[in-house]
DNA sequence: GTAGGGTTAG
């Protein structure tokens, strides 16, 4: 182990120059000229070329060139050759193996060193500490921990600090809070550390806590909380923070924090919010930032704002990445605007970017939402023949969508069939939706088996398959279907949908909901909407109801859709003229379809709605979409 | 010298 250390890297070494021949002829002036390990490296080859001894160089200098510069084989090489090693030489090997990608040598260099009459000081802990971090050593990070007690470095924040982030990232939070609980002092990093390491497992409530709990704030508190909600799932919590942060920190978002807040805009299709931290992000000088560009893009796209999205990608001043593309591409293809989506594919092509899987997802989506099987088919090929790129299962999933929707099923089935990797849920409910559409009865029966296999407790699938019976009038299958749910304990996930307004404040509805302050209001505005609807033709489609109930009944129970809600909500809320932007957690119905190319043809607004798979803008009486959805 | 950042199929 201890001979090992540098054992593993002997191949790296720079030639060795001190063979018993050699001379001590060196140039002494150089000695002192050099301050990067290019330089470095020039002097080591004029020393081999004048066949001189590389230890007498001054040892700490080139220790510290060699650390700062990452630069290992040639602090390996010193150190193996000078017999002087006091601590910061020590630490100087150290920190090179460390920071330059060997950590492991940096630990077994450790034991070696104990083995030694020199005495680790807090640097060599923190060069320890920081390689184990990067291995996930907990087991080394335990006995570093008790070799930083032992020798009183009990008070030393930043190395408490690297410890309990240690304990953290390695899962071990019970030890972490331990250390946390009994730490002497603690400052913000302290507390930053912890509360990363508990929104990190969807902590939100603890972490939330001791949020609230900190005596004092930096930007990167407030940015953790928002990119923590963000990435639990909870967007609004983190437009909360942010609004927060705005009101009353006194601190300026940075760049992170401005990515992390575009993150929740994009999930809650707050574009008001999104364009307000958009030029925010300009009048701060960070346009030239590729992630805040590429997060705007997407933020632009999610809320249905191409436009705008597109603006932001024509005029980036940093080189657009994959990342750029991609989101461009992804964005017009869950627009159904498959042809700019190509012509997209072929500019980047163009300016020398190399697509990657995300890029084909996007390309194939565009592909299945207008049916465009012959190219979908290319593009499918192509990634892995030109670009080697392996299908992942979302490609699978994309193909399966493609060929089914266009009405090829049975060629769907078999795609599956020979799939090189397990078909999942989602390929399935891929071949249920082309089922549906195209009415292929026995399909969707072959596919529920899978899913009742794969994904048991999803309604989703149970619900088209019912929607497959009920519109080819089989009331008892839908029956036995309902039963088998019920029997199964499968249950129904209600639909919601969510209007964010101006401030960033988000309202959600849910089906039936009463709970709103301006209930009253909303339906009201509905009812005065169904009157005028029906003037134009509109009649409630309520075939999908699957409620053994009246008619009546049936009419009351869609007219309370969530988006019917939201969209009347908004009306209510929003400046006339301005478009109304609704997130729903699943696809949109076909009554809820026609209904709002109506509203949006009578209020004269533009309604976008991004449902669980695409976008769909109303507009003076159409959708987007082309009603194939 | 320690803590925070982005795209993806139903």
């Amino acid at each position: 182990m201890l001979t090992s250390a540098f054992g593993l890297h002997m191949t790296t070494l720079p030639p060795d120059t001190n063979s018993p021949a050699a001379p001590k002829s060196y140039t002494p002036h150089l000695l002192h000229k050099f301050d990067s390990p290019a330089e470095l490296k020039q002097l080591h080859a004029h020393l081999i070329k004048t066949n001189a001894s590389i230890s007498v160089l001054p040892l700490p200098k080139v220790a510290s060139v060699c650390s700062r510069g990452r630069c290992f084989p040639y602090a390996q090489h010193i150190f193996a050759r000078s017999d002087n090693h006091d601590t910061s030489v020590w630490n100087s090997c150290l920190r090179a193996l460390a920071e330059g990608d060997h950590p492991i040598d940096a630990v077994s260099l450790f034991y070696q060193m104990r083995t030694s009459d020199v005495l680790p000081d807090a640097f060599t802990c923190s060069f320890l500490l920081k390689a184990c971090v990067s291995l996930l050593d907990i087991a080394n990070g335990k006995i570093l921990h008790g070799v930083v007690e032992k020798l009183g470095f009990g008070s030393n924040l930043f190395l408490q600090n690297m410890i309990l982030n240690l304990y953290g990232l390695c899962g071990e939070m019970a030890d972490a809070m331990l250390l946390f609980d009994k730490m002497p002092q603690r400052d913000v990093v302290t507390w930053n550390t912890v509360i990363t390491q508990m929104l990190k497992r969807g902590d939100i409530e603890g972490a939330s806590r001791l949020f609230s709990r900190m005596p004092e704030r930096n930007i990167r508190s407030w940015t953790l909380m928002i990119s923590g909600c963000v990435q639990c799932g909870k967007p609004k919590e983190a437009i909360d923070y942010f609004l927060k942060l705005e009101e009353e920190s006194g601190l300026r978002p940075n760049q992170v924090t401005v990515v992390s807040v575009l993150a929740a805009c994009a999930d809650l299709c707050a574009l008001d919010l999104g364009k307000r931290v958009h030029e925010y992000s300009n009048r701060s000088g960070f346009k030239t930032n590729v992630l805040v560009c590429n997060t705007l893009i997407d933020m632009y796209a999610k809320c249905g704002s191409l436009e705008e999205a597109s603006r932001v990608f024509d005029e980036m001043e940093g080189k657009r990445t994959v990342f750029s593309w991609s989101a461009m591409i992804v964005g017009l293809a869950a627009h159904g605007r498959a042809q700019e989506a190509l012509s997209l594919f072929s500019s980047m092509l163009q300016d020398g970017t190399e697509p990657n899987g995300v890029t084909f997802v996007g390309l194939l989506h565009a592909c299945a939402h207008m049916g465009l099987v012959d190219e979908g088919r290319a593009f499918f090929t192509s990634m892995t023949r030109d670009y080697g790129i392996t299908p992942g299962i979302e490609h699978y999933g994309c193909m399966v969508d493609l060929l089914s929707r266009a009405g090829l099923v049975k060629e769907a089935y078999e795609f599956i069939m020979e799939m090189p990797i397990k078909p999942n849920g989602i390929i399935w409910g891929a071949l249920l939706g082309g089922c549906r559409l195209h009415k292929d009865i026995k399909l969707a029966e072959q596919a529920i088996q899978h899913l009742s296999v794969l994904d048991p407790l999803n309604d989703g699938y149970y619900i088209v398959l019912s929607n497959i019976y009920a519109e080819a009038g089989r009331w008892e299958d839908v029956t036995r279907v309902r039963k088998l749910m019920k029997a199964r304990g499968v249950k129904k996930t209600s639909g919601w949908s969510k209007i964010t307004l101006g401030g960033g404040i988000v309202h959600e509805f849910v089906a039936g909901d009463e709970s709103h302050p301006q209930a009253e209001g909303i339906f009201r505005k509905w009812d005065e909407l169904a009157v005028e609807m029906k003037l134009r033709g509109y009649v409630p489609n309520t075939s999908l109801v699957l409620l053994d109930i009246e008619e009546e009944q049936k009419v009351k129970f869609i007219y309370r859709h969530s988006e019917k809600l939201a969209v009347s909500f908004g009306l209510l809320n929003t400046p006339a003229g301005t478009t109304i932007r609704i997130i729903k957690n699943l696809r949109v119905c076909e009554d809820c379809h026609s209904a709002l190319k109506l509203i949006a043809a009578i209020s004269g607004r533009e309604i976008v709605v991004r449902d669980r798979n695409r976008f769909h803008c109303f507009k003076d009486g159409c959708c987007s979409c082309g009603d194939y959805w």
